[in-house]
DNA sequence: GATGAATGAGGTTTCATTCAT
DNA sequence: TATGAATGAAACCTCATTCAT
């Protein structure tokens, strides 16, 4: 007769997190959470066992948000500027519709609760993302760089164009489009 | 007369603040902190009125530090180039030399208890960078861009370069020119 | 289901926290109370959100059991001066069987922290006293003085015998009835 | 050249105790009144050897203040009635004129930190009400009661006028009186 | 599995007192 | 004497985690 751990109640507590997380960084109370998440103070530990392992499973479940929502109608077979546009512009999407959960995201980034193993798993589930990108790395243009580093430019470009879409939200799609201009000029 | 606030003691509280921020997290605790500066617990407190405070004021000691570096020959008469390049070459090397400090800074950077009045009061404080960035982004590459996305564009870029020379800091130099010629390739 | 909150435990806590406060005064530590109610430090806060709250529970639980102690075969139908005896009688015998909650409570009522919401809640719970002393108060003889100076008058009154009988248990019963004698001649 | 101790200085400091007292009660910070003193920390150390003797000290400050008060221009070929009004309406008067001072006397008085020698050298300073008082506790109404309960009456009872007298300053000449009337009624 | 009271270590901050200047 | 920085014990309170129900 025992009801199954349901995942609803998971993600209620996955989603709490972000809320609270947001208003109170990382030293956010179980208890808080738990409470938003309308669910016992015990039953948090239940399907985490720890607190830890509740951010690390975050930041997979926000990673794989963005991942899936790039996959999404991914234009598998167009040039590698649609590609890279595509990721481009889902990625900004994603974040600007979800600003709560970005936010969530760079500070368990920057954190170091966040493991190696986990920040592993991350990136294996980028497997699209990045066959896409490392064609990327070996234009001529990026050639003495290290692989990676047309991520990392990416991923960091698109923090500065998400601050200004942040404040004039408006006229994110002018933004968007701007400042890929300006991206793959520098990549071309 | 008793004896005087010691800025030696200042500084010392400050500098252990990185070390216990960089190991712990924003969530460092202040008695660790004074422990390391080796000053008694209460004592912190003569420093700086309450922990929010003490992160406050680290966050501006740390700007500070950056932008005196990237001041020190400075070449005010160069060309537009050669002052980007210079401010891009000066914050790197702080960046390498002080990763601690930088980690820091993008902690507090991230969270929420830097006070909108410590950041603008850090944000007069760049007026010479100011100035060289505005020019760059009033060029023809980012016109339709908003005044502000060339300063956040690099900073960007660089938290990207960065990454990379921590884990080949041989390379600091060569890494270092080759993404400032993509930079420069951008906004060209 | 989880432990429910015991009111055993509740209680445990107030009592200890007059017995902490009658040796130590209102700085008593919450640690204290705590241990003496034979509880964890922390448990305190799950039955009190904070100490002024603790207190303010204190003073109420205290003023009520005098009250109702005062309500115990309280003479409805008796004259004024058997209704206004028997209110005599039955707070000083409280206050002698219960030194150390008098004395905590004349703290409480003397300090700062019981709230104006706190003894208005009080004062609510004294009807059938009230009753009886406005009734007191509309006599001749303190016909020019403010309604509830009577009651001033019986309670200050009360704490001066209070001295004397702490001193000489003994003759309670004598300097209660004595000191009422008095009393009455001043209002009859 | 060593200056002497200025009791200039003594009584700032008490003086300001009275204000902080007033408004932080007992567990006011002595740093705080030092401050309020315009005195350094530590000089309050210098006057007083601790708070305790601080406390101790600001209590017989305040019933010696009392005290000759009662003394100016005491009536003493008056008649007992006489005599006894005057203490009455002189008490009255100062507790009026310094309600703070009253405030913080009358917490003291509750506390535990008055020790037994520093209350009987304040009864030593009260010769002359003394000697009031105690023709008044040998008149036959009072026959049977212990000797000092005509004190501790009167001065309870004073404590309810001054409730009142509080709220109504302007009607504090009627209260006076009134109170006393009453008062005499029930010893006379 | 779900609950939430209980725990006690640990966090920030206050404070009486000391002592170098 | 006067100063006020320094001290560190102790205060209040929070919180991750456990476990009886």
């Amino acid at each position: 007769m025992a009801r199954l751990k349901s995942s609803e109640k998971r993600d209620a507590i996955l989603q709490a997190a972000v809320g609270e997380i947001a208003e109170a960084g990382l030293g956010a109370a179980t208890a808080k959470i738990a409470r938003r998440a309308d669910v016992a103070a015990g039953t948090l530990f239940t399907y985490f066992v720890n607190k830890d392992e509740l951010l690390n499973e975050l930041y997979l479940e926000l990673k794989g948000e963005v991942y899936s929502r790039v996959n999404e109608s991914f234009p598998h077979k167009g040039s590698l500027e649609r590609r890279v546009k595509h990721i481009w512009v889902s990625y900004l999407g994603w974040a600007v519709e979800y600003p709560l959960k970005r936010k969530v995201s760079v500070q368990l980034n920057v954190s170091d609760v966040i493991t190696a193993a986990t920040r592993s798993r991350a990136a294996e589930a980028r497997g699209l993302i990045d066959r896409t990108l490392r064609e990327l790395g070996e234009r001529e243009s990026l050639r003495e760089l290290p692989s990676g580093f047309a991520v990392a430019m990416m991923s960091s470009l698109q923090d500065a164009v998400m601050e200004f879409i942040a404040k004039k939200p408006k006229q994110q799609e002018m933004l968007t489009e701007r400042a890929f201009e300006v991206f793959w000029r520098a990549v071309r």
